[in-house]
DNA sequence: TTGTACGCGTTATCAT
DNA sequence: ATGATAACGCGTACAA
């Protein structure tokens, strides 16, 4: 590999003048320019990022941890926040939980392998830190911003959908269509944006007059074998094996998706027997079958506005960042009509 | 930041010593060590790995190409890259084709970025380089392996199932299961991945004596999107708009997914109408309606055993690498029996 | 065993 | 406008 000097000699002129010329920073005669430019071409020079980042005493780099790489959520955060580093001319330093210990303990793993690669800033998806955590996070690291949830006393680096306005949504929608015997399955307990939606739906539904009946609520976990076996015990615990619900809100696609499957394998059909309602509005939502009706949380654009605060704190820049995020509903074929009148209109 | 000065100076020892010490290369007695151990402790010290990778000339960053973050596909592949990464140290830059531009384009430009990123060593997937793109890369930068792919005159570097194994594989089952009228959605005409297994397919299929009629072949492209279309088309063309196949292979999971939601729409179900067989085994094929028999195709192993050929080539290790990964079928309800006797065992 | 000094490739400063 | 030179923080050869 070719160094600046190779170029600078080739050229006849000094390191300085070339490495002006090279990056357009600082005056150059245009004739030395030209034969920095021909001289760096003809080495097929290009400079090394290491030592730009030791000199100028940053990597470019911003580290990215989600909890798995896999799953429709967190890999469109990362390609949205990959488009936006691009553009940018920075890179992506991508870690997922791996490794033994609870999900707590991988995300501490991998925020403390990502902060010893250098970064410049770091975008953390998470919801199994404590908030205790993400504080003492963001004092040992300030250039660091939270996706998808909200820490107490750092809202300005906290990028979120609301998901108890967005698990409002969900209960309109429902009590709309004239569904009023609603069972739910519901994320992880101790996961924030799973908290907030249910608050929502069910400050929503009391907000109606309906309340969920205590046999109507299973707990999953984000995951497709935990939806298929939750959706299996809320039929279970029906009359005679057969559900005695309308409508059914699952915390989020891939629970919804597989509650369907589920369910289909236990004879009730979807929507006929019961509506399904995701959460999330993933991308294959709309070629299930049915096709999945859903809350749309626009993820990639909190993963892009957060991107974009991060680069502004790192570097300097001023570029714009939206702040909110309204959800909306994605309606589909999931969802028909309940045997209720309607409550409310169609959000 | 403390820097390794600061920590020889607090432990009263000269950088060299603490260097030897910190790193543990090199002779250094033990009280020396102790004190030097201290010292960063206290300090908090932690080497800066961009000093480190300029004084080593190495960065320890493996750049990783995929097309898309998202897709079960290649986000399964990242978190197996990630793993093996982690466990040696390394670190992933991770980029996706994004920006303008053909795929083709957006890979090359992807990789270019990588390129100035003073990675290490590459990791690749892309069906839509050509072979000549392919040999050219590999020139340029030998350290690099290719994965999901083959490339002429370098076998050694690529991984990748035998997709025409597997393509056989699919026509097998099908047949074993008494179907004869049989079509099929391809995936993009000139990705190498799917031509192979269409190869497979097809001759598997005239080995037992069956030609698929043109009008039973409908080109898609692993989108969600072109399978649901592909679906629709492949009925239209029947008598009655009704479809006159009784079985259908999709290039892969998310077409074939998409397949079954178009045809339930048509009012065409999945099994009892038509059997549907999809490729990849993707995350999320034991939970659609029904649940997707498919070919299996471990990608997750593909790409741990070329990130681990990768690390020795980058790093004079001398890590297991296996070149074998046997497809299999994973059975599920989207096939059943069809009108013909079964030629051959279910695979 | 130890400390000093040099090299890694770049940018920035500062006389000229 | 230009070129020499000093950082940047680390590993390491070498002399002691």
């Amino acid at each position: 590999m070719s160094t600046i000097k190779d170029v600078a000699r080739l050229a006849g002129v000094g390191v300085g003048t070339a490495s002006r010329a090279l990056s357009g920073r600082g005056s150059v005669s245009d004739d030395a320019a030209e034969r920095v430019r021909a001289a760096a071409g003809r080495l097929g020079y290009r400079p090394s990022s290491i030592a730009q980042a030791l000199s100028l005493q940053r990597s470019g780099a911003i580290g990215v941890y989600v909890p798995l790489f896999d799953g429709a959520f967190y890999s469109e955060m990362l390609g949205s926040i990959d488009r936006v580093l691009r553009v940018h001319g920075r890179h992506m330093i991508a870690a997922n939980g791996c490794g033994a210990g609870s999900p707590r303990q991988k995300a501490l793993d991998g925020i403390d392998f990502l902060l010893g690669r250098d970064c410049d800033g770091l975008l953390l998806a998470s919801n199994s830190l404590t908030d205790e955590d993400c504080i003492e996070l963001f004092r040992r690291f300030p250039r660091m911003v939270m996706l998808n949830r909200e820490v107490p006393g750092h809202a300005q680096s906290c990028f979120s959908v609301d998901h108890e306005v967005a698990g409002r949504l969900a209960a309109r929608a429902l009590v709309a269509e004239g569904h009023r015997e609603i069972a739910v399955i519901e994320g992880p307990p101790d996961a924030p944006d799973n908290r907030a939606r249910m608050r929502g739906f069910f400050a929503e539904l009391a907000a109606c007059g309906i309340a969920v009946r205590p046999a109507h609520r299973s707990e999953g976990g984000f995951r497709f074998s935990l939806g298929a076996a939750a959706a299996r015990a809320l039929v279970a615990a029906g009359p005679l094996g057969r559900p005695d619900f309308t409508a059914l809100f699952a915390a989020n696609d891939l629970m919804a998706m597989a509650a369907v499957s589920a369910l289909g394998e236990l004879g009730v059909r979807v929507p006929q027997d019961v509506s399904v309602i995701g959460y999330d509005d993933s991308r294959f939502a709309g070629y299930t079958s049915p096709p999945l009706t859903t809350v749309r949380v626009p993820i990639d654009a909190v993963a892009a506005s957060g991107c974009r605060l991060l680069l502004n704190a790192c570097y300097e820049t001023d570029l714009p960042v939206e702040r909110s995020f309204p959800p909306t509903i994605a309606w589909r074929g999931s969802v028909i009509r309940g045997p209720h009148s309607p409550l409310g209109e169609r959000p």
